[in-house]
DNA sequence: AGCACGCCGACT
DNA sequence: GTCGGCGTGCTC
């Protein structure tokens, strides 16, 4: 009798058997099969067949239908499903719901979807020379442009702003023609020279070619890492293989794109949360069968389907978006050296400021070190200067001396730069009369005032209300702001420079589809201004008319309470520095900060992040904490601390004494404690070794399981936290 | 996670 | 008398 073993997606961490769908006598490990599950009918994945069940055979119910003729999911992504399930205690069903694009997640059947490539013909070349469009202004840019790229798909020429119907017209006036993306040829576009270093770091991933190897790549800002990525693709595609970049959720700019497909034309495809469902499955499906060279994509994309993939590059690999904090917890970049390993393939780890886990391993001698250090062009490093605000008089948090310096920018006609990492207009509102503070019915916060919209806002649920005009409590026009955020800097800025412009970057500016290319473009126009915002602005995006960076709240993240806080305030402040100055203008950075004694920004403003880095990776082995531990978290959440707090304690008690310098820490409440009426606590899990830490996972995982909470009590696993809370 | 079944308060 | 609140239990 055949019984097939299926992942359904559920929180179950286990898998189901079934009988056939009638009329099947086969199925393949990797199909979908849609199933009756409870009175429900879901879409799953055969994990195998087998011959016999421990399960009681009045139970089982017959599959509804085998969706595929063939696996959706191969045996590599499979495995690597299995292997994910085990390594972050998740349920296999939801693992693998994941991997599969959402449109093969419903329960239509799966159909290839092939999307046509356009290309110029020779009519259409002639054309284009003679200019015979005339008025068809659209269609004569469609075809120039065109000319550059050899061949783009559909949705390629919509993302450059091409509609179908002059695609149609062209193809009718037999400009272009349509063709799969497997006829077109491969073609590569011409590289830049290298630099010496540039050169070491191709050769090096080059030559290991078929060769399971990371190399963590270091490069500051303007190194050219870039262009290095893209040799080494080049070397891969040269041999017939594909390459996968990840690339952080920002991190996907249409600059950064558009470089990879002028090089690699009709080769590229991308997978981000943007795109509409149909057009990310043709190109997941583009990538299975090969007929692409490169993909790009933002964390999921590490699960798409490759023929051959033969190497492996994540961006900014120390961008915190790579994991995924909720659900399935899991790093995309771990997952893709992980890959890379089964895949026997280079793995390129690039950033300016590597995560400590980068670092360690390569003090491991698991990864090479390949470093950058020149500058394209021969540009300066900023000059980064402390600017002590112990008993000034701050203007909403600027300094005078930053008010100066930006002054001084503007008036030799360059562009200044303000980073806040608070939205909104003030993160307090206060009665001065009776101390009444805005606070947020759900979460224990104070809400934001959002002067714009005339709203407070809980940052941490999606509550609002509109803004009173006298104190809710003692009906005193005594309302007041404290401390300020992006929306008051800019109003600040602008009193203060009326005659510039200032462009405020943050999410509640940049909420359209395309406000954020255009806000980046009025500034790119290279009038002087004044930019404010959020981290938003130290990602991916570059101003090279920016000469002066003024940071306003570092000090937040060296006392934060999270052991990550001063890695992360360092890969700012190296990041924004960054942004200063380009080429022929030098940059400064002035930090405002009550410490300008501590020793971590002491190390920073030797301008170098590594000795900074290995000072903080000495300090994490002292405390025995990641990357020098390994670490996991059990959370509970529920609608009374005492609840998860009990919960938790049980967990612990019943996981045993874990001993051999492995413990637990906890269960601590978070420190908002309640976040949209659910009450939090932690246990944290550390052990010396991945395999004790398993071993103590497995051990919790099977006290927790039978305690039937009773309440409506939520718990999670969080295998290699970025936070504890 | 869903969804059903089951046992106690304010409504036509 | 019932509609519906969410506590608890199950899913091959």
């Amino acid at each position: 009798m055949l019984i097939l073993d299926v992942a359904v997606p559920c929180p179950l961490r286990r898998s189901f058997d079934y009988l056939p769908p009638s009329g099947i006598t086969a199925a393949e490990p990797g199909m979908r099969v849609l199933v009756p599950f409870g009175n429900r009918r879901l879409v799953a994945v055969v994990l195998g067949c087998k011959n016999e069940t421990q399960v009681d055979h009045a139970k089982l119910k017959p599959a509804i239908e085998l969706l595929d003729t063939q696996p959706t999911l191969g045996k590599d992504l499979l495995a690597l499903a299995q292997w994910a399930s085990n390594y972050y205690h998740h349920p296999i069903g939801e693992v693998l719901q994941q991997m599969l694009p959402v449109r093969l997640r419903k329960e239509k059947p799966a159909r290839d979807q092939m999307e046509p490539h356009y290309r110029l013909t020779e009519a259409g070349r002639e054309a284009l020379a003679s200019d015979s469009l005339g008025r068809a202004r659209k269609q004569a840019e469609l075809l120039d442009w065109l000319s550059h790229q050899q061949a783009a798909s559909r949705s390629t020429l919509k993302q450059n702003g091409f509609d179908y119907p002059q695609i149609k017209a062209l193809v009718d006036k037999g400009f272009i023609e349509a063709g799969d993306a497997a006829a077109m040829p491969v073609t590569i576009a011409e590289g830049k020279t290298l630099n010496p270093e540039q050169q070491h770091a191709v050769e090096s991933i080059a030559a290991h070619a078929g060769k399971f190897q990371p190399f963590l790549l270091q490069g500051v800002t303007g190194s050219g890492k870039t262009e290095v990525y893209l040799q080494a693709i080049e070397h891969c595609v040269k041999q017939g293989k594909q390459a996968l970049v990840l690339v952080p959720e920002i991190g996907l700019t249409p600059q950064t794109l558009r470089r990879f497909e002028a090089r690699f034309p009709a080769q590229v495809s991308v997978l981000h949360s943007g795109l509409a469902d149909g057009e990310r499955l043709s190109d997941w499906q583009r990538a299975g069968r090969g007929d692409c060279s490169v993909v790009i994509g933002t964390r999921s994309a590490v699960f798409t389907p490759f023929n051959s993939l033969g190497l492996i590059i994540i961006d900014e690999e120390h961008d915190p978006s790579y994991k995924q904090q909720d659900g399935f917890r899991y790093s995309a970049r771990d997952i893709a050296v992980k890959r890379a390993a089964d895949h026997h393939c280079p793995v390129v780890l690039g950033s300016a400021t590597p995560s400590l886990e980068s670092l360690h391993n390569v003090q491991q001698n698991k990864y090479r070190h390949l470093l950058l250090n020149e500058r394209a062009g021969g540009a300066q490093p900023p000059t980064i200067k402390l600017l002590d605000i112990r008993n000034s008089e701050l203007n909403n948090g600027l300094a005078p001396d930053s008010l100066t310096a930006i002054g001084e920018t503007l008036g030799k006609g360059e562009q200044a730069l303000v980073f806040l990492n608070r939205r909104g207009f003030s993160p307090l509102l206060q009665c001065h009369t009776c101390g009444w503070v805005g606070q947020c019915d759900h979460c224990d916060v104070s809400m934001t005032v959002h002067f714009g919209r005339r709203q407070l806002r809980c940052h941490h649920c999606d509550a609002y209300k509109p803004l009173p005009d006298v104190c809710p409590d003692c009906e005193n026009h005594s309302l007041t702001f404290k401390g300020p955020g992006t929306e008051r800097l800019e109003q600040t800025l602008k009193g203060a420079f009326p005659d510039t412009q200032v462009i405020r970057i943050d999410r509640d500016t940049t909420g359209g589809k395309s406000a954020m290319s255009e806000l980046v473009s009025t500034v790119n126009e290279g009038k002087p201004c004044i930019l404010v915002g959020t981290q938003m602005l130290a990602k991916g995006h570059h101003f090279p008319l920016v000469t002066l960076v003024v940071m306003l709240d570092i000090d937040g993240g060296l006392f934060s309470p999270d052991f990550r806080g001063a890695e992360r305030a360092g890969q700012l402040l190296t990041q924004v520095a960054g942004r200063a100055g380009r080429a022929e203008r030098p940059g400064t950075v002035l930090i405002q900060t009550h410490a300008p004694d501590h020793p971590i920004l002491a190390t920073l403003l030797k301008q170098d992040y590594s000795p900074f880095a290995e000072r903080l990776l000495a300090e994490r082995k002292q405390l025995g904490l990641p990357p020098c531990s390994f670490t996991a978290v059990i959370r509970a959440e529920a609608n009374a601390l005492e609840a998860c707090d009990r919960f938790l304690q049980a967990v612990r008690r019943d996981t045993g004494m874990p001993g051999n310098g492995n413990q637990f820490l906890g269960p601590l409440p978070a420190p908002i404690t309640r976040k949209a009426n659910r009450y939090r606590c932690s246990l944290i899990l550390i052990a010396q070794d991945r395999k004790q830490l398993h071993a103590l996972l497995n051990r919790a995982r099977r006290a927790a399981e039978p305690l039937k909470p009773g309440f409506a009590l939520r718990w999670t696993i969080d295998v290699d936290p970025l936070e504890w809370f």
